[in-house]
DNA sequence: ATGAAAGCGCTAACAT
DNA sequence: ATGTTAGCGCTTTCAT
């Protein structure tokens, strides 16, 4: 009474429609070769009988899966996440599917995904990632590869989707600039887990004041030690800052969403007011931005953007040669922490 | 003087290493039934030409591709992504890949993600969903199915994996009334997007204040209309609310996080303190409710474990007539929005 | 317009 | 301990 358990195959359907493999495989696949009577014919068996197909075996045949592999540190992060939403959807249009892989920024992790995303014979793999621990120990040409929001090693030749996080920097300090800070606090990445855009988004920074004619102070420039959550270290670090009061700041440009939310802890637990005294601005402008109190200015970086760049790389795999950094451009989304 | 672009087949390893096909695959799945030389010699083999495999291949010989799909509705949502994490995580850990597809909770693209991977023959299919789409028109037997947060019809027999949420309103409640609060709303999905879950919170809800001796006022349940963004109908509804002024407000139960943020926002535009004069409480604990001002007290739905249960009866497949519901425990994360 | 048949890379049953 | 071989479901070339 109930529909078989099992998919019929191209076989089968053949046999009840009288026709052979080849022809349903031609209707399948809009190919023509058949007359109409033969089509309808074979599309009413393909449809009573619950036809479904077996990718493994046309990706076997055809030697593609329309599948692409996505590696990235942890889709628990709400930029990434947001990324990620934008590159299935874009994909999904294409008639891609994706495979996500949470590599938690480990070399072995990473590894481990890569290899596997080769042997699924997927099409493609997007990597958040600087590809350090893939270099020279897995080929990097076997598929197409594009790297998201890193800057990996231009001699590995794989192109890379980033902002122009200089530019971003500067704009967002001469934001702060304009609203009259004349003290501003730089706060960074750790060293060891700069991802290129930190430093990136400081020269920036010292472009900026530069520019203003102000006079840069290392003492400014805050260095989180990189061992705990983002937020904590930056509440701690600015914590500091403020308690020894050696300083005036009357802004903070801070370098993620998670270290200006960070900051702003630290402001609000000495009762120091935002942006009244200070002014504050951080990165990714996700839905934590939205939500503080005040909320938080944010350099939006464009995620739909990103990802409709990415996916264009991946799947029209322009001609080898052509240039591999590919900036997007960001916005400021001004809230309430600058104003 | 480079490795070749493809990997090298089984077939090739072998003719390399002169032994047969049957050999190379039993060293690759350590079957046994070789001699250690043999072994060494074809791994040596396997290793210097970058020997890959191709899990297409395998996959139709095997009729199982250790890959598992997820349809949600959007993964850029803090709770699903968190899920979403954890899944990832667990699966991996079995050996299993995850393919994500975005539904946003339409009824068509339900449907298409749900053929697609059955098609792309995955060992398992997870869903955010009630299933209301594909009932009937799809195939719900011909691959293991569990639904994650959301109660399919038991009709369906499809297992599936929930707080116990008429308990953990009243909880919530019960947090509330033990904190002195004696007028309390309700803030509830709109009845539309009811997934079940905003009832059963409703009626814990109503248990507590039973329990508590408190008479019900219908005035003190709000409902979204469910047409814009949560958290701006939550503010909305809240706002008339207070400014109609006509009960007395000491406590609120926001069925979500982005509803309890909504009434935040409206208590604070309106100068209301809390946890002063109004404490409140949502649900999900995603790290949206970390970054506002107050911490939001929510109930804390442990997606890590709600991921374990789903990932162990989808793999695991439990004998037929196993009982459909399975509960995950929940626990209050208190923070000063109920102190 | 249609069919027969080869073959994608792999595993497993069956020989030896 | 190792080899031979059939076949998973599909597409595609080559006939007709």
């Amino acid at each position: 009474m109930s529909q078989p358990k099992q998919s019929p195959s191209i076989k089968e359907i053949a046999a009840i429609a009288g026709v052979s493999t080849a022809t349903v495989s031609r209707v399948l696949n809009d190919k023509g070769g058949y007359g109409e009577e033969t089509r309808r014919r074979v599309m009413a068996v393909l449809q009573s009988n619950g036809y479904i197909g077996n990718m493994a075996a046309k990706a076997l045949r055809e030697s593609r899966t329309r599948t692409v592999g996505l590696i990235l540190p942890s889709i628990d992060n709400p930029f990434f996440s947001s990324l990620a939403y934008h590159l299935e959807e874009r994909l999904d249009r294409e008639g891609h599917s994706l495979l996500i892989c949470n590599s938690l920024g480990d070399a072995e992790r990473e590894q481990n995904h890569y290899r596997s995303l080769l042997a699924k014979q997927v099409d493609g793999i997007l990597m958040i990632s600087d590809l350090s621990a893939l270099a020279g120990r897995l080929p990097l040409d076997r598929v197409p590869l594009v790297v998201l929001d890193r800057r990996p090693d231009p001699a590995l030749a794989v192109p890379y989707v980033v902002n122009d996080d200089r530019a971003a920097g500067k704009a967002a300090t001469e934001h702060l600039l304009a609203r009259g800070c004349r003290h501003l606090m730089f706060l960074a990445f750790p060293q060891a887990a700069d991802n290129g855009a930190s430093s990136l988004r400081e020269l920036g920074y010292l472009d900026a004041l530069k520019e203003a004619g102000i006079p840069v102070d290392q003492n400014y420039i805050l260095r989180r030690p990189g061992l705990s959550p983002a937020t904590e270290e930056a509440e701690a670090l600015v914590g500091r800052f403020l308690d020894e009061g050696r300083f005036p700041l009357d802004g903070i440009v801070a370098v993620s969403e998670k270290t200006a939310v960070g900051a702003l802890f630290a402001l609000r637990k000495r009762g120091v007011s935002v942006p009244g005294e200070v002014r504050l601005l951080g990165f990714d402008n996700t839905i934590l931005s939205e939500v503080t109190h005040p909320g938080l200015s944010s350099v939006d970086r464009c995620p739909e953007a990103m990802a409709d760049t990415a996916v264009r790389l991946l799947l029209e795999r322009p001609e080898k040669g052509g240039p591999l950094l590919h900036e997007i451009p960001f916005r400021l989304a001004e809230r309430e922490s600058s104003r």
